[in-house]
DNA sequence: CTGATAAAACAGACTAGTCTGTCCGATTAA
DNA sequence: TTAATCGGACAGACTAGTCTGTTTTATCAG
């Protein structure tokens, strides 16, 4: 248990600074010698946790993945019990994304521009886009929009527009319009039943 | 001016392969061992031509930028007189990338994301979009909208979000949702002028 | 508390290949 | 004659991944 303890922590760890790295200078800017330098770790520890360096891009994006999933949910749910608040609002976890980090767009649409196609770490990007979605899709019924499907697929772009767009024009106001439009959507296809 | 001519060739058979490799392959993708050898030019006539493997970047996204730009203009026009349905048909631009080279996102949010901060290819990259920015809120403003730059905002989103979220689930069906989406705030901010 | 055992992590040399960019002499064409 | 191009060797830096041997650490028996 305790040497399970243990390897958990040194995987933590390259995991941590991995995705420090991986988040500012992309995939392909960060070598496997930068990772364990910064982390402190043996470049055949780093092997032994991770078969290839793929593999352990593919694990930070699926870390990743969780997490940006429960900061869009936080956002959601902080933004009250509203449907077309709570659409609005979990562009608050773009802001907050912006704020902690500053803007560096979206890891997997950077993870799918840098990795191979036929990659583990492309797969766990789209993996990501696609419950993303669902999500999405869940939100929007229950917000009792006409066309679920459309207003999802109309906040999943807004949403990925922010990240490209922001991190084009390093402009923080880019997110606050996709919030604006993402609210004007939300009430569009819900017709208006918010104040 | 022969040989002026001659020159101009050369940087265009340079440029064409370029483009077409990058484009498909992305920027750290291609070698520039692979652009001669495709190009049929020798490598020092490549770097007589072009300075660096950055300045050959910037100068083929220059060149995209151009024609992008066209390209949306003439998506646009083409949709008729009437600016509501301009602002839906600018999409078709993005429609017909998607049928020609098949769906591989946004060269420019590709260079921003494999360029480095500080070269020209990311310099350039943050240009087009500057200029596309502009060129809608002219398009918006055209259309008596009542916050231009909110829906040039907007539409700019779209256009980012559909480039990303299409090129992560290639799926032509996210293009349609923009567009679909695109009229919906075009209407929005111009009160529903049209039919 | 001590000493054995085994897993895990360490340090770092090394392979084999990639990349950009330089240079030189030969060739082609106006 | 002169400028452009060609073909390709070459330098120097960087890459992912392997391998060898050493040291640390945790667990457990006595």
């Amino acid at each position: 248990m305790a040497t399970r303890v243990r390897k958990t922590n040194t995987e933590q760890k390259i995991l941590d600074t991995a995705a420090d790295l991986f988040h500012r200078h992309g995939l392909r800017g960060v070598g496997v010698d930068q990772i364990i330098a910064e982390s402190g770790v043996a470049k055949s520890t780093l092997y032994a946790h991770f078969r290839t360096k793929d593999d352990l891009i593919a694990a930070y994006l699926r870390r990743t993945d969780e997490s940006w999933m429960q900061r869009l949910r936080a956002a959601a749910e902080a933004a009250g019990p509203e449907p077309v608040e709570q659409m609005a609002g979990l562009f608050d976890a773009l802001l907050s994304s912006f704020d902690r980090h500053g803007f560096f767009g979206c890891p997997f649409v950077s993870a799918a521009v840098e990795a191979e196609p036929d990659s583990k770490a492309h797969a766990a990007a789209i993996a990501h886009t696609q419950r993303r979605q669902e999500w999405l899709r869940g939100l929007a019924a229950a917000a009792g929009a006409g066309e679920p499907a459309e207003l999802a697929a109309h906040l999943g772009l807004l949403i990925d527009g922010a990240l490209a767009s922001g991190r084009l024009l390093q402009d923080r106001a880019v997110v606050d319009a996709a919030k604006t439009a993402g609210r004007a959507a939300a009430l569009f296809h819900t017709g208006g039943k918010s104040a």
